[in-house]
DNA sequence: TTGTCATATCGAACTTTGATCCCT
DNA sequence: CAGGGATCTTTGTTCGATATGACA
C-alpha cells in the first residue's frame, strides 16, 4: 500500500536514491546492471514515444501495405507507447508489422493486453464498418488528410514534458556529464605523456626554455610561450585518429590539430616546463530539459549525434523535399510534417543569428566531422556541388574565424558586450565577404555549417601562477585564441556562440574540479540547467581528491603557497565569488536566485525573517538576502517534522483557507462563505522554524502509551514518538498486545487515498520500552505458531487434493471397466497394483502420526483409501482414532477410509 | 535585444482519520 | 450476531514552474 507520506519520502529522495545506489547499498534490485536497464529502458520507450508523437496527432491513419500482406488491408493503431498495432480486418492470424519501433520481442499475450488497454483514439474509420467491401479499396491510393496543410500549421502544439520525460532528460544528462568527464580525464592523462612533452620542449625557442628556471611564475612570463604556440600550432577542423594518444601525437606532428588537441598540447608544454597546470573543458552537456536540444541547446544535440540530424538534415532536405518525400514517406507523416513545419522557423532563426554577426568563428568541435559525414550521407548525390560550395563557405568561416581570434589576441579589451568582443573590426570584411557569398548562393546550400553554433572557447589551460605575491592563483590561459588570463571572457565568448557554462571542469592527475564559478558570473541562470548538485558533488568528490593531490607543488617548490593551502585557497576563491554574485538587475532573476530575494517574489508559505539587511534595490525593490527567506508550516505540518511550537507563539501569517473545500459539505453555506470567509475556521495559521522547539510529548508512565484524541500515535517518524515507547510495525501484533492486555497505541504511519477520501494507514502499534522484548517475544512465538498452522492446513489441503485426484481417476477407471469393456484397462490395473504395493499398510498406524509428517513422506496415501472405493453403496466412516488434530487447536480432522476428510472444531 | 507582464498548462504537493457487504 | 476481511473507487484544489506571446 502506497500512502502518500510514503510517495512523498520516496520523490523527495531521488537523489539520495541515486546516490546509494552509487555506493552499492542501495535497494535490493538497485544493483548496477539493474539501475543500468531501467533507465536504458526508460530511454527506449522515450525515444519510442517520440518517434511516434507525430503521429499520434492523428486521429488513425490506414495504409496499404502490399507486400506484406497482399489484398489485405490494415489499419495501423498507434498506441501511447507508441507501437504500431496492426488489425488486419478479416484476418485472425495477423502479426504486427514489423516497423523500426515497437519491441520486436513482444509476446502476443501482451500485445493482446496493449490492445486492450491502450486508449484507442476514436477515429472516423470507414473500414469499421461491417457492410464494407474491402475489395474495393485495395488498388485505390490511400488519402491522408492533415488537420491543416503543413503550411498554415504555424502554432505549434504546445505539449509540455512529462515527467517521465524529465526524468529520462536528466539520466541522459546525467549519463552524458559521465562520459564527458571520463573524456576530460583521457585527455589529461594524455597531457601527462612524457614523449609528447620532451618532443614540444625540444620545439621550443631556446629563450622560451629559460621558464623553465623561473622560480615566480607569473602571467606576463607566460605571454610569449603563449604567442609562440599560437603561432605554431593552428587549428585543424576534423581529426582522423580515433585514439587521442594518436591524434595528438599527430597533431605535434603536424603542427595542427583540433581545438581539444590544441589545448591538450599546450597543458603538456606547460607540464613538461613543470607548471602545476590544469586542462580545462566546458562539458557541453545534453539538457536537462527535456527536448531543449532542439531548440535553444543546437550543441548539445550536436554533441550526442541527437540534434545533428535535426539540425542538418532539414538544411538539405528543405530543397529536396517535395522530390523525395511524396514518394518514400506514406507512413511517418507525422515526422515529415513536425520537420516541415519547423524547418523555416529554424533557417530563420539561423539568418537571424548569422545577420547579428555571431557566426564569426569556425567549428573547432572535434565532433564535427560527425556533423559532415552526416551532412554529407544525408545528401543527394545530385547536390554534390551544393557540397563543394558548403566547403568553400567553411573554408571562408574558418579564415574569419582564425583573423577574428588573431584580432582578438591584440586588442582584448575587458567587455562584457558579446558582439564587440568577438567582432572586431578587422573581422568584418571576410565576415562581409561570407554574407556575399551566402547572398549569391541559392538558399538551399544556405546554412548548412553556419548554423551550428560553434566556435565557443570550449578548452583551455590553468596555469597556477605565484606571481610577485605569496598567494597565487589558477590563471586561465587559452592557447589556442592566444589568451591569457582572460576568464571573464569565456562567458561572453560561449554566450555569444550560443554555448551554455553550465560545467567547467578542470583536470589533472585523474581527477578533475568543478571550476565553473571561476568563469560564470551569472550563476542564477545556470544554476537551473545543472544537475542536482548532491548527485554531482558525490560524484566529484574522489575526483577532486585526486586533481588536488596532482596539482601540488609541481611547480618550484619555493613558493610559501603549501599545496594543501592552494586547494583551500582557491575553494574560498570560488566560495567568495560565488557569494558575491552582483545583483541582477531584472526582478524575474530574484525569483529563483539563490543569494537574493525580493519580497514580492516570495511563495505563500514564505516570509523574511529577519527582514533584513536590505543588500541593494532593484526597481525601488529592496532586495534581500536569500538566507533570510524562512518556511512556514502549520503546528500540524511542524509536528510531523518533530517539532513543536513555542508557548505563546503567534502566527506569523495568516491565510484564508479556500473556500470550495467546505462548499461540496455545506451547499447552503455557498453565499454565506463567499461572502466572508475569515472565520476562526476558515484561515489558516502558519509559523516560522523559529517559533518552535523540539518535540516535547507527554511520555509514558506506568506503562500507558500516552494516545491522541483518536486513541492512537502518529508515527510520521521516530521523533513522534512519545518518550519511552518504541513503535513495533509487524503485522497482527496488536493481538498480543491485547493478549498480554498491555497497553498500546495503533501506529498511523499516513495516510491512504481511497473513494476520494484518505484513509489512515497504520502499522504495527507503538507501546511502552518495557514491554518490547516481552511482546517480541510472544510475536515471535506466535507467529511461529501460526507459521505452523497455515503449514498444517496447506499440508491438509493438499492430502485432501491428492485424495480427490487419485479418487476421480479411479472413479473413472471403474466406469471405463463397467460400460466400456475392452477399452484400455490397462491403467486400472496399473493403479491395482499400485495400491496392492502398499496394502500392508494398516489404515490405523498411520493416524498415531501427526498429519505433517505423513503428508512429507507419504503424500499420496492411496493405500488407506483407495480399497474402499471400490466397493459399491459407500458409506463414510470416521474411527474414532482416525483423526488428526494439532496441538493446541481445537480443530480435528476427521477422516474416512475413502479419502473423505471432514474438518470439525471440538467443543 | 531584453525585460516585463499576462496567460496557459502541467506536475507536484497538500488534503487527511470509511462504508458496506459477505463469510465465518 | 459479532467480527474480520474483501471490496468499493481512484479527489480536488492550489501552487509553483515553465512556456509563450505581446508589448515597451
Amino acid at each position: 500500500m502506497k500512502t502518500r507520506n510514503q510517495a512523498k519520502q520516496k520523490s523527495q529522495s531521488t537523489g539520495e536514491d541515486d546516490m546509494s545506489r552509487k555506493s552499492g547499498h542501495g535497494t535490493k534490485t538497485g544493483t548496477l546492471a539493474n539501475t543500468s536497464q531501467v533507465g536504458v529502458n526508460k530511454f527506449l520507450k522515450q525515444a519510442g514515444s517520440r518517434r511516434s508523437r507525430g503521429l499520434k496527432k492523428q486521429d488513425s491513419y490506414t495504409l496499404n501495405c502490399d507486400s506484406a500482406d497482399k489484398g489485405k488491408e490494415k489499419h495501423v493503431k498507434v498506441d501511447s507507447n507508441g507501437q504500431n498495432i496492426l488489425e488486419a480486418s478479416g484476418s485472425k492470424n495477423s502479426s504486427p508489422l514489423n516497423t523500426n519501433d515497437g519491441s520486436p520481442q513482444q509476446a502476443k499475450p501482451e500485445l493482446e493486453d496493449v490492445m486492450a488497454d491502450s486508449d484507442w483514439e476514436d477515429g472516423s474509420n470507414p473500414n469499421s464498418n461491417s457492410e464494407y467491401n474491402h475489395s474495393d479499396l485495395i488498388n485505390k491510393d490511400i488519402t491522408i488528410e492533415f488537420e491543416s496543410s503543413p503550411g498554415t500549421t504555424k502554432r505549434k502544439p504546445i505539449r509540455r514534458a512529462s515527467a517521465e520525460e524529465k526524468e529520462v532528460a536528466e539520466l541522459v544528462h546525467r549519463a552524458h556529464l559521465l562520459c564527458l568527464i571520463g573524456r576530460g580525464r583521457l585527455i589529461d592523462s594524455a597531457c601527462d605523456d612524457p614523449l609528447i612533452q620532451a618532443a614540444l620542449l625540444s620545439l621550443l625557442p631556446s629563450n622560451l626554455l629559460k621558464l623553465l628556471e623561473a622560480t615566480n611564475l607569473t602571467v606576463d612570463s607566460l605571454t610569449p610561450l603563449v604567442n609562440w604556440f599560437h603561432s605554431n600550432f593552428h587549428v585543424r577542423i576534423s581529426t582522423i585518429e580515433k585514439s587521442f594518444q594518436l591524434a595528438i601525437s599527430r597533431a605535434l606532428e603536424t603542427h595542427e590539430g583540433t581545438p581539444e588537441e590544441l589545448a591538450a598540447l599546450s597543458v603538456a608544454l606547460f607540464r613538461a616546463l613543470n607548471f602545476s597546470t590544469r586542462f580545462v573543458s566546458i562539458l557541453d552537456v545534453a539538457s536537462l530539459k527535456p527536448d531543449a536540444d532542439k531548440c535553444d541547446d543546437m550543441s548539445e544535440g550536436r554533441k550526442l549525434g541527437k540534434g545533428v540530424f535535426s539540425s542538418s538534415t532539414i538544411m538539405v532536405t528543405q530543397s529536396n523535399e517535395a522530390s523525395t518525400s511524396s514518394g518514400k514517406h506514406t507512413a511517418p507523416i507525422g515526422a515529415d510534417t513536425k520537420i516541415a513545419s519547423e524547418a523555416p522557423t529554424k533557417a530563420s532563426r539561423q539568418r537571424k543569428i548569422k545577420k547579428s554577426g555571431q557566426s564569426r568563428t569556425i567549428s573547432r568541435d572535434t565532433d564535427s566531422p560527425i556533423v559532415d559525414q552526416s551532412n554529407e550521407k544525408k545528401m543527394d548525390p545530385s547536390s554534390k556541388g551544393s557540397k563543394r560550395r558548403g566547403d568553400i563557405e567553411f573554408e571562408m568561416q574558418m579564415e574569419m574565424a582564425l583573423s577574428a581570434t588573431a584580432a582578438q589576441t591584440s586588442e582584448c579589451n575587458i567587455d562584457n558586450d558579446v558582439k564587440s568582443s568577438n567582432i572586431s573590426s578587422s573581422s568584418l570584411s571576410p565576415f562581409k565577404r561570407l554574407k556575399k557569398i551566402k547572398f549569391e548562393e541559392s538558399q538551399e546550400i544556405s546554412t548548412a555549417f553556419g548554423s551550428r553554433k560553434s566556435g565557443a572557447p570550449m578548452y583551455w589551460a590553468e596555469v597556477y601562477c605565484t606571481g610577485d605575491n605569496s598567494t597565487g592563483k589558477w590563471v586561465h590561459v587559452d592557447a589556442v585564441n592566444a589568451i591569457i588570463d582572460g576568464e571573464h571572457k569565456v562567458e561572453a565568448a560561449a554566450a555569444a556562440c550560443k554555448t551554455n557554462l553550465r560545467y567547467v571542469v578542470a583536470f589533472a592527475g585523474q581527477g578533475a574540479k568543478d571550476v565553473t564559478r571561476r568563469y560564470c558570473a551569472k550563476w542564477y541562470k545556470i544554476a537551473s540547467h545543472r544537475v542536482n548538485s548532491t548527485w554531482w558533488d558525490a560524484v566529484l568528490l574522489p575526483l577532486k581528491e585526486l586533481e588536488s593531490g596532482a596539482t601540488e607543488g609541481t611547480h618550484t617548490m619555493s613558493n610559501n603557497v603549501k599545496s594543501d593551502e592552494r586547494t583551500y585557497l582557491e575553494d574560498m576563491e570560488l566560495e567568495t565569488k560565488a557569494l558575491t554574485e552582483p545583483l541582477p538587475t531584472n526582478q524575474q532573476a530574484y525569483k529563483s536566485h539563490h543569494l537574493y530575494a525580493l519580497e514580492r517574489w516570495l511563495t505563500k508559505y514564505q516570509i523574511l525573517h529577519p527582514k533584513g539587511p536590505i543588500l541593494g534595490f532593484c526597481s525601488g525593490h529592496p532586495v534581500y538576502p536569500r538566507a533570510c527567506v524562512q518556511m512556514l508550516h502549520t503546528k500540524e505540518r511542524w509536528m510531523r517534522e518533530g517539532l513543536q511550537l513555542k508557548v505563546n507563539e503567534l502566527p506569523v501569517k495568516v491565510l484564508k483557507r479556500s473556500i470550495k473545500v467546505n462548499k461540496g459539505k455545506v451547499p447552503e453555506a455557498d453565499e454565506d462563505d463567499e461572502n466572508d470567509s475569515v472565520g476562526p475556521g476558515g484561515t489558516v495559521d502558519l509559523f516560522g522554524k523559529w517559533q518552535t522547539e523540539p518535540l516535547c510529548l507527554p511520555s509514558a508512565e506506568n506503562g500507558i502509551v500516552p494516545k491522541n484524541d483518536r486513541g492512537q500515535v502518529d508515527v510520521w517518524s521516530e521523533k513522534c514518538l512519545p518518550p519511552g515507547t518504541v513503535h513495533l510495525g509487524f503485522p497482527r501484533i496488536f493481538a498480543i498486545a491485547k493478549k498480554l492486555k498491555i497497553d498500546y497505541a495503533p501506529a498511523m504511519v499516513g495516510f491512504d487515498f481511497r473513494n476520494g477520501r484518505s484513509i489512515p494507514v497504520y502499522n504495527g502499534i507503538v507501546v511502552c520500552s518495557e514491554f518490547k522484548n516481552t511482546i517480541l517475544e510472544a510475536y515471535a512465538e506466535e507467529e511461529e505458531r501460526r507459521g505452523a498452522e497455515e503449514r498444517r492446513k496447506n499440508e491438509a489441503q493438499a492430502i485432501s487434493r491428492w485424495y480427490q485426484l487419485l479418487s476421480s481417476i479411479v472413479t473413472r477407471q471403474r466406469l471405463n471397466n463397467r460400460y466400456a469393456e475392452g477399452i484400455s484397462t490397462q491403467p486400472l490395473s496399473d493403479i491395482q497394483k499400485t495400491n496392492d504395493t502398499f496394502h500392508h499398510h494398516d489404515p490405523s498406524e498411520d493416524v498415531t502420526e501427526p498429519i505433517s509428517d505423513q503428508a512429507n513422506e507419504d503424500v499420496g496415501q492411496p493405500d488407506v483409501v483407495l480399497r474402499p472405493l471400490f466397493e459399491e453403496d459407500h458409506e463414510h466412516v470416521f474411527l474414532t482414532n482416525d483423526t488428526g488434530s494439532n496441538v493446541g487447536s481445537s480443530i480435528r480432522t476427521k477422516r474416512c477410509q475413502c479419502g473423505f476428510s471432514i474438518e470439525v472444531e471440538e467443543l
